[in-house]
DNA sequence: TTGGTTGGGTTCAATATATGAACCTCTGGT
DNA sequence: ACCAGAGGTTCATATATTGAACCCAACCAA
């Protein structure tokens, strides 16, 4: 591993939970040389990735991510463009709905809307990856990806992350398949114990998949009403979001989301 | 330099007019080998700091920069807190407005506002840092911050941006004096030679200087009465801004902005 | 077809660069 | 006065980075 990677990897130890970490947190976290961290923390702060707070002398997340995050939006505004539309939707349905694209093999979180209509919502963690295998969003996403991506999960180690992860290929397969047959993905409990979710895939510019939006609720909200409402809205928000991103849906699957 | 920081550098390359820069041009860019460019740009792209145009292989900005950027809102909401803020004074002055803030000796923009109520405006590039010296938001700064960084700035060398870029110590100085007076700074083709703007401090929760907020405005547009406009406007809007920020005037000094 | 150009990407020996065990210093607690 | 735990530093060592040269594909002109 280089040490540019080992640098970055520790900006993804910060979350909304946890906003700031020492050196000797960090030290424990990543299970690496204090002096190599400290040297690593340092070299990132100069660079305005980190931030130190003089009091206690800990890192958080610096003023150059805001700056590029600020160019780009402007050259290539995924988030600005994609907010009415996920707003919408969440406040539509009443629950948080949330866009992610893929990144590698997991799926990173761009955005996402909270309607905070009901006492009890979803918590969602903007900082946190998406597994493919364990999501609503990224069963979306494998079910139309290329065949490369789906024979790399189903082969590799499939975690539990709940009571519902499916962890065996067979059934990841099957599930697959009447996710392609469907359109849209429906996951209870995969991810978390207490929440379900349905996703609707997302394409790039030559029909390829390079996303997913996708509504998550409190399993306790479940009904077979509510799931069609989300399905609907998945379904419209999908070819709206894929619309605004400049893609197309590829028309040979078109129709799974045009009819309901 | 550590190898973290020339790859971190890679990044500033990018900008509103350079959204997407392939190996070759960043090889002339930063004048390293292409072999040493080409692994920190893939290494940046495995962590999603970067990602590749699929047919011309340039590389843009990553989808991590708005995950990070996401969490840094959440738990240091800089940004939403600040958006509304300075958006009523760009649409109260009609002019543009930004908010910068302090990184090492330069200004790292945060934010910026604008109104959009003129054929011509100011064209403000959110990835560009700012130079103490040659403006506004720069010398509002160095007025009120401490001894070392004021006295680091006169040292060092003063590059001329523009036809009114200050460029000796001596009139620097002079111009410091009169802004810590004042409380607010102004300049005209200090970085541009068609643009004139006036900035005010911000300050944190110790009483030191943060950043600054500035309006910008182009030099045709120039008289005494929207001078007198601006600069209370911005007076208005340091105090909001600072404690918006959970900053702190300090007392010695606050008088200069309660008045106007 | 050939030859030339430009861009992206790769190889491998040489060495510059990152590493980590040990050490230092400061703060707060007892 | 002592200890524990935090942040930070040093310097010999070895490992990870480097760069000259090379490869490949696409494009262009003759």
């Amino acid at each position: 591993m280089g040490t540019i990677t080992k640098a970055l990897e520790l900006l993804n130890y910060f979350a909304r939970q946890k906003p700031e970490i020492g050196l000797t947190e960090f030290v424990r976290l990543v299970d690496r040389d204090k002096a190599t961290v400290h040297r690593h923390l340092t070299e990132l702060t100069e660079n305005g990735f980190l931030e130190q707070n003089p009091v206690t002398r800990a890192y958080r997340l610096g003023p150059s991510i805001l700056r590029l995050s600020g160019v780009r939006e402007a050259t290539h505004p995924v988030r600005s463009v994609l907010r009415p539309v996920v707003s919408e939707i969440a406040n539509a349905v009443g629950e948080l709905t949330h866009v992610s694209l893929i990144h590698g093999d997991v799926l990173s979180p761009a955005l996402h809307a909270d309607p905070m209509t009901h006492g009890t919502q979803v918590a969602f963690d903007e900082s946190e990856m998406l597994p493919l295998h364990a999501t609503s969003s990224g069963l979306a996403v494998l079910a139309f990806a290329p065949e490369g991506m789906a024979r790399r999960i189903l082969k590799g180690p499939l975690d539990r992350y709940a009571d519902g992860t499916i962890t065996t290929a067979s059934t990841l397969q099957a599930m697959l398949d009447e996710v392609r047959e469907r359109g849209t993905a429906s996951q209870d409990r995969a991810f978390d114990n207490e929440v379900c979710s349905q996703a609707a895939p997302i394409f790039g510019p030559d029909g390829e998949v390079t996303g997913a939006v996708a509504i998550a609720f409190p399993t306790v909200r479940d009904s077979d009403e509510k799931r069609a409402d989300v399905r609907a809205a998945l379904c419209d928000g999908m070819a709206r979001i894929t619309h605004q991103l400049g893609g197309v849906v590829p028309p040979e699957h078109a129709d799974k989301w045009s009819g309901a």
